[in-house]
DNA sequence: AATGAATGAGTTTTCATTCAT
DNA sequence: CATGAATGAAAACTCATTCAT
């Protein structure tokens, strides 16, 4: 084998990868984990489902992915935001993206945090933990925005920050209604401002 | 039959199912929606499994029994609390409320909102609306109360509030800490005084 | 217990049985013997569940009260026709009769030949002989008027007509086609006349 | 993979494909289609009960099967006696094998004829036109043959025909007595020489 | 006889995971 | 690594029949 075929199909191989790991992220969202089965994700990352379990050994290790993937998703939105000069300009930047997705919150709620919810009914494995760092890694990033704007308890308010979110994403997605964000966003808006 | 025999069956009959209700309440809160089985919920309440088929035609209905539960255990609360003559002093003693259950909801999670989750996943059905139902009652609530202090807005208040709670029990419950509702318990205090 | 009240009891009890006994004849003809649940036709009958089994102690005996029922229908249609001069114009007229009721033979079939078949399938029991005497009980009326007509083999030609009669109720039933039933009642009937 | 060993295991499933549709149309025959269950089939098969599922997605996949197994058999029987140069002598040939198999018929009627029924009584779906194309299949071959003789009419002597089939097995498998298709089929094979 | 409730065996279907090639 | 096929353990739901009153 030639060291192009290899990394060829190495290539391939992490292309699958992640293929699957977008579906994964993709079709949990949308029905839930226990709705979802191994075959959807395949199916949805054009996989042949016998060779899923070459990429990941169990359903938990893609919940993990797609948790994963979501958090990467926060981290370039973060990483971008990070090039604004203000941090009070980076926290109101979080928000309205938050806000843009508003439709997709009324209709699926938050990736992370309906993952989190269903995670938790889970039995109990490394997964819990998974979950943990993905609403941490968000809650870090709140913090330091807090703190490079010299408010005090920077800890405590990427907790409200936070929890806002999860907040409206969940009520907008028990009444369906897009309009919670709006209307909630605008209130973390006046909120940061007056931080 | 006497009407003694047939009260007293009736009211077997209808003990049974206040026991599979409260069951499935406790146990769908518990383990999840997806992850009980009606077994789960027959064996907790004492009744053979055959027979809760007797008393609700389909997993759904016990679904929307146990969130009526939830619904009738936030009556209770709220009825006790409509006694306060101040609405600054009945919003504070929901608050408190909230924060007293930190440890179920750091475990488990809100009932309503955890339920809210995992019944959007679930194919379509008269169940989102009966868990739209059961987060309006808190908000209706919750907008009177705002109503009678004279606040502008009562509805987004109200919003903002069930939102607070949403948010923190979510996150309580993915850290797995219940000094997040300890926390954020206290903000919302300070946030009511202010209204 | 007076004698009024114990007839009119009696009188209750056998009206009772009547109604269960038509509404089995009925929901069995329609939605089948598997298909059909004893509370269907205890619903069908106006009679509580539990108490159906105080008429009929199996399910295979509402199937021959049904098969009974229809055989019943039957008898008043042959006995109406006996009243009639001419054999032949009797046969006639039973063949009038089973195209007049073209299109419940095109919805649901014979509900004799269709109990026939359904039975068939169950396990081994007097059932077969309760079909197999409904049956007989038409070829018999049939035999009869042919021999009136002095036709030769008047048991085979019974058993012609009768033939004729399920094979063009299934195809009615099976292309849902009323027609089928026009059409072969056509030839029934020329094919009587040249006898 | 080899192109031998794919094709090898291509055709071992092909073979379970082939030999669970064979154990449908024989165990559904026999027993019926409410009275078999899926496990039924698959021991007949040879074949673990979850793996059915591989092959067929629902009970009514395999009863749809079973039917075009049977339609199948007769498209081999039709296909026989078209070599035979004459028309007349082709629905003779028919006829005859109808009663050869008179046994099976007395104990089971015609396949397609029972499963005809017992479809009918099943919920709407897709079965209705299976099982209507089965009829018609072998209206349409008998309407040719008739059409060749130069019948009139051949349409209606193929229902005449095909109605006569299913009428006399229905009584000899209601009667349980062969003979009736003896005695009919000699019938219709002096009606077919009269055509 | 009357009746609501109880029972428990049976049936279809789903799916995560494994295996043979 | 690839892949179609296999497996077996659930799980929801149905229903004839029985029972307690």
């Amino acid at each position: 084998m030639t060291d192009s075929q290899r990394s060829s199909r190495a290539a391939t191989a992490a292309a699958k990868r992640r293929r699957l790991t977008a579906a994964a992220a993709q079709v949990l969202h949308h029905k839930g984990v226990e709705r979802t089965a191994i075959a959807d994700i395949a199916q949805a990352a054009g996989v042949p489902v016998g060779n899923v379990y070459y990429y990941f050994k169990t359903k938990d290790e893609l919940v993990e992915a797609a948790l994963t993937e979501h958090t990467a998703t926060l981290d370039t939105l973060t990483a971008e935001l990070d090039r604004l000069p203000d941090p009070r300009a980076r926290l109101r930047g979080l928000v309205t993206a938050w806000v843009t997705q508003r439709e997709t919150a009324a209709r699926y709620g938050c990736p992370i945090g309906t993952l989190a919810v269903e995670v938790d009914k889970r039995d109990p494995g490394g997964l819990d933990e998974s979950v943990a760092r993905a609403v941490r890694r968000l809650l870090d990033w709140a913090a330091q925005q807090f703190r490079e704007l010299g408010t005090d308890d920077p800890d405590g308010h990427a907790l409200t920050l936070v929890a806002g979110y999860q907040g409206m994403s969940l009520l907008a997605n028990a009444l369906r209604d897009p309009e919670v964000m709006t209307r909630e966003g605008e209130r973390l808006l006046a909120w940061i401002d007056a931080c």
